[in-house]
RNA sequence: GCCGAUAUAGCUCAAUUGGCAGAGCAGUUGAAUCGUAAUCAUCAGGUUGGGGGUUCGAGUCCCCCUAUCGGCUCCA
């Protein structure tokens, strides 16, 4: 028969002959590295049998799906030395990850971290082994049949979740059979380089009310070299978590006495202060106007707001004077408060009101994670309250403010567009509306996003902006919620061109997201290695000996009538000494101040990046910090 | 909240089968006053996260609590 090859020209193969046959007849070279089929646009297994007229391509390791492939074999491969150091183990899902995978699994063994060794062990047996990969396919009937002869209870359910007339596959590699789709990748030699990194618990199905499993987190790789990268990559992350910076440069502190409530040293204050003072400028320059609303308020206005029928649980409520009372969860209701202090017109349209508001949540013991989870913090929030006609600016407005904010900080990002959940407040029409708005906007921003269905808040659908930062792991920070509850709620009102009153519509809004998760990301993203313009700390004095210390002083208040912050090192130590301290600080600037410098003009500057910059004038210095502050350039390299 | 692990000086970590709680850094005091990534000496620093139990004796073994770490769930 005849098959054609993904550049168009036809080859002959014999009847029944599967993808692999098709590569031998190339060449025996391509046919030993190519892992994978893509028949007619769909991945396939080496082994699938092909039909006259197929258009074939063969996939070697360098490819996505090939990696998938590849990840799918080597948890297959985990799941056979598990299955054979503990027998009884009960196998339920075992998918691939970016960058890695993991097998959930039920034993009446506690897996340790020291059973991880034993397992890897077991599995360069298997790789050894050459165990070629098998598929078959079985009728539903013998297929739950088969997986009940050997125990595999979660896998019954599995293929009972599975509609009727789906073909139901298995893969074979020696004595281990696993209910899977595939495709898979031809033997178990290929898995070359792999490593067991982690267990910990996992929910059946993700379900709490489910029996919790043991999940074994994994990762493999073709080539040792590619995986020695990857935990290079994983330990670079590690020395950047910002846990330990934060500890190190003094930035905030997690106490015992607060679980969930970081305190904020005073250099972490420094730096969330340059923050909110940047929001301030931008807001200020699009529009906004700023507002305060109290941290406490009254049950009768979260009953308003559907909060304490839908939040509860994650509020903290309190009595004052015999009435029930919450700590505000979300500044949204102080905000619909503020509007409804006056008469609106529709004249006064967009009111874009902000507030930098700080906010508390009961989040669950476990899911606190230094600052990037916790039970107290700070939105830079904004309401933008308008005409429907102005939906499609506003969004277009805020997406911009968010790109460049974001661009400052040299953020990659993608956006994700989320629509109504199952736990929602309102009819189908509004939502509806709601949604089709939001998409408008973004169709008319040119915009890509992602769609992710049902995960809106309960209140609108959102636009949520996802960071990337600099080693490729993405945090949600921004949103945009468009809000057609909360007016209804809070009967906000204005009075239109033909006299009547109307419903405005809310933009709900942050840029940042939360402070202080935004500066766990920056912290990571910089590896503490602030652009000056957010160092908490911008130029350190390094005086020789004691006797520089005066003029030290002098030149400090010089440099703070810029606004910059200063610190001298006074301590009775060499200058080497207090240089490396500075460096390890992170410190943008060192100046070392010693007899040529009190008795010349110039003074000797270090870069933290760049090292000795030689001799300048304050006034140089000056000129150039300022100018790289005001620009809030990224990295100090030349000058 | 759930599964698992961990908790020793301000920080990073030692302490053999249960047998005198220790080191480096930071800090104090003193000497030295030094020119681009660690000067020398000195002193001090602890109810071993909290509570209970076993034991002649507990940092070490057992139980409860708290916090933290890796995840799940949830989320900005």
């Amino acid at each position: 028969m005849e098959v054609y090859l993904k550049d168009g020209s036809a080859i002959q193969v014999e009847d029944g002959a599967t993808v692999y046959d098709v590569a031998c007849e190339i060449s025996k070279g391509l046919a030993r590295v190519s892992i994978l089929g893509e028949v007619n646009g769909e991945i396939v297994d080496v082994s699938y049998e092909v039909e006259p007229g197929d258009k074939i391509n063969l996939l070697k390791m360098d490819t996505e799906e090939s990696m998938d492939a590849f990840r799918h074999t080597s948890a297959h491969i985990m799941a056979q030395a598990i299955k054979r150091l503990y027998p009884g183990t009960k196998l339920a899902i075992g998918p691939t990850i970016d960058n890695g995978f993991y097998y959930d699994i039920d034993s009446e063994h506690t897996f340790v971290e020291e059973d991880l060794e034993k397992i890897e062990k077991e599995m360069k047996k298997i790789v050894k082994e050459k165990l070629e990969v098998e598929r078959f396919e079985l009728p539903r009937d013998e297929a739950i049949e088969f997986v009940k002869e050997r125990d595999e209870d979660y896998k019954i359910e599995l293929i009972q979740d599975l509609p009727e007339g789906e073909t139901i596959s298995f893969y074979k590699q020696g004595e281990f059979v696993d209910l899977c789709r595939g495709p898979h990748i031809p033997n178990t030699k290929f898995v070359k380089a792999f490593k067991l990194l982690s267990v910990a618990g996992a929910y059946w199905r993700g379900d709490e009310s489910n029996k919790m499993l043991q999940r074994i987190y994994a990762t493999s790789f073709p080539k040792a070299s590619l995986l020695e990268k990857h935990l290079e990559r994983l330990e670079e992350a590690k020395k950047r978590d910002h846990r330990k910076i934060g500890k190190e440069q003094e930035l905030f502190a997690l106490m015992k006495e607060g679980p969930g409530f970081p305190f904020f040293l005073p250099k972490g204050t420094q730096l969330k202060n340059t923050l909110m003072k940047y929001w301030r400028e931008v807001h200020e320059e699009a529009g906004y106007v700023e507002i305060e609303t109290p941290l406490i308020l009254n049950r009768k206005l979260w009953e308003t707001s559907g909060h304490w029928d839908h939040y509860q649980e994650n509020m903290y409520t309190l009595k004052i004077d015999e009435e029930d009372y919450a700590i505000k969860p979300m500044n949204c209701p102080g905000g619909m408060m503020v509007y409804n202090t006056k008469l609106r017109s529709y004249r006064d349209f967009p009111i874009r009101m902000g507030e930098i508001g700080r906010v508390h949540r009961h989040e669950l013991s476990g899911a606190l994670h230094g600052l990037m989870r916790v039970r107290a913090f700070t939105q830079d929030d904004a309401h933008i309250f308008m005409l429907p006609s102005q939906i499609k600016d506003e969004i277009m407005n805020v997406v911009n403010l968010v790109d460049e904010v974001y661009k400052t900080f040299g953020f990659k990002y993608h956006i994700e567009l989320s629509t109504r959940p199952e736990k929602s407040m309102g009819t189908d029409e509004e939502w509806e509306q709601a949604e089709s708005s939001l998409i408008a906007a973004l169709e008319e921003l040119e915009v890509e996003y992602k769609l992710n269905p049902a995960d809106g808040a309960f209140y609108g659908p959102k636009i949520d902006f996802h960071l990337e930062d600099c080693i490729g792991r993405t945090w949600q920070c921004g949103t945009i919620q468009l809000d057609m509850q909360l007016p209804q709620r809070f009967d906000l009102n204005y009075i239109g061109e033909d006299g009547n009153k109307h419903k405005p519509v809310v933009i709900h809004r942050v840029v940042y997201g939360s402070i202080e998760r935004f500066i766990g990301i920056l912290i990571e993203h910089f590896a503490g290695r602030f652009p000056t313009w957010l160092a908490p700390t911008q130029v350190k004095f390094i005086p020789v000996a004691d006797r520089h210390i005066g003029y030290c002083e002098k030149l400090k208040s010089t440099l703070e009538e810029k606004d910059l912050q200063v610190e001298i090192d006074g301590r009775s130590e060499g200058v080497g000494y207090k240089i490396r301290e500075a460096q390890l600080e992170q410190v943008p600037y060192m100046i070392i101040v010693g007899d040529d410098e009190v008795e010349g003009e110039k003074l000797a500057i270090r870069s933290r990046d760049a090292g000795e910059l030689g001799k300048q004038t304050i006034d140089e210095f000056i000129d150039h910090i300022v100018k790289e502050i005001e620009n809030k350039e990224m990295a100090v390299q030349d000058y």
